[in-house]
DNA sequence: AACATTGCCAACCGCCGGTTT
DNA sequence: GAAACCGGCGGTTGGCAATGT
């Protein structure tokens, strides 16, 4: 079991890999289903990092998502087909758009038997199906007016992609992102010591009647794309100097800052906090192990690099990924 | 040639606001 | 008015190919 799990594609978060039995359990409190396939399942609980170090399990069992992973394949999750789209579901959910049009997300799957949520069909059409896409590289002058605009409003994706016909917002976040660890990685910014991630800004509420106020700007956005990248970058550099600086400066919430350190103690402290019942169906279950069984797991868990402790009666094995809870 | 790093991209997730029930 | 649902958005992740060492 745990040469198993350190394959899995590690969960968002802290998961807790309870015995299907548990699971069972935990699904009623979250009125999920298991599937056929459940009494043969590996069940995860994941949650985030915050609700684990607020020590509030009853929130994470409101909130939690329980991924009945099928042993060994981890492909389904909750019924709906994840990962990467086939051709033959790019038809399927072309044939729904062509027949209903855009929007009732929801309904492609009652419609057409696609096994994809809503969302996923929406996220499916709008960034790659849809038609007048531009598929490729950003053109220089694409590429002048992504800049010119994000410094002008910041993280706004979708507002920016409105300017540029055929291109998605996911397109124009991936090629900053790009952009900016390129940036980062420049002599100059290493000299000053700064990070170019790409700012989080808050933006303030914006109405549309200021936007007209900025056509100027935009139309002078775009009128730089005319000119060759290094120009382009001369000028950004100019502007920074002019009050603009939260283009290349490095911002307080980047990754790096947004992880909260999980120690042992966090999850110790937590597993104090967690009724027996509510995790594994009561210390009746716990007493269901025989002795030798634990030891058992404890060998394998070890070998498996795994450190073991035990709260509340409860043995639990972990690493840096995963906690495995004995019930 | 083998391994590590980087760049690119598709897709998922959580949150939020608007709409419907 | 509250709850449920839905769609949109920004943030993040992970796979894979290209490139570098």
């Amino acid at each position: 079991m745990f040469d198993r799990v350190k394959h899995m594609r590690k969960p968002k978060g802290v998961s807790f890999v309870v015995p299907h039995e548990s699971l069972r359990k935990l699904a009623k409190v979250v009125k999920i289903s298991l599937g056929p396939d459940a009494p043969n399942a590996v069940g995860v609980v994941s949650c985030p990092v915050d609700v684990l170090t607020k020590g509030d399990p009853a929130k994470l069992f409101r909130s939690s998502e329980i991924l009945a992973w099928k042993m060994g394949s981890g492909i389904q999750e909750q019924g709906w087909t994840k990962g990467p789209w086939t051709p033959s579901e790019d038809k399927l959910l072309c044939d729904y758009v062509n027949l209903y049009g855009k929007g009732r997300w929801s309904s492609v799957a009652k419609c057409t038997g696609l096994n994809r949520n809503g969302k996923s069909c929406r996220l499916r059409w709008v960034n790659y199906l849809k038609p007048g896409l531009k598929r490729g590289q950003l053109t220089p002058i694409e590429a002048g007016i992504v800049i010119e605009l994000h410094t002008l409003w910041g993280n706004r994706w979708s507002t920016i992609a409105k300017y540029l016909p055929g291109r998605t917002d996911n397109e124009i976040k991936n090629y900053l992102r790009t952009h900016f660890k390129k940036k980062d990685r420049s002599p100059e910014k290493k000299e000053k010591g700064t990070k170019a991630i790409i700012p989080k800004q808050k933006q303030p509420p914006q109405t549309q009647e200021q936007l007209p106020q900025e056509n100027d700007m935009i139309k002078r956005a775009i009128s730089c794309g005319n000119r060759t990248p290094s120009d382009h970058h001369e000028q950004i550099t100019t502007e920074s100097q002019g009050g603009k600086e939260m283009f290349f400066m490095h911002h307080p919430t980047n990754l790096e800052d947004q992880c909260l350190p999980v120690t042992c103690q966090d999850v110790a402290s937590w597993l104090d906090t967690i009724r027996e019942e509510d995790l594994c169906g009561g210390p009746k279950n716990l007493d269901n192990h025989p002795k030798g069984v634990m030891d058992d797991h404890h060998d394998q868990a070890t070998a498996a690099g795994f450190s073991c402790g035990r709260v509340n009666s409860i043995d639990y094995f972990y690493n840096e990924d995963y906690i495995f809870l004995e019930g």
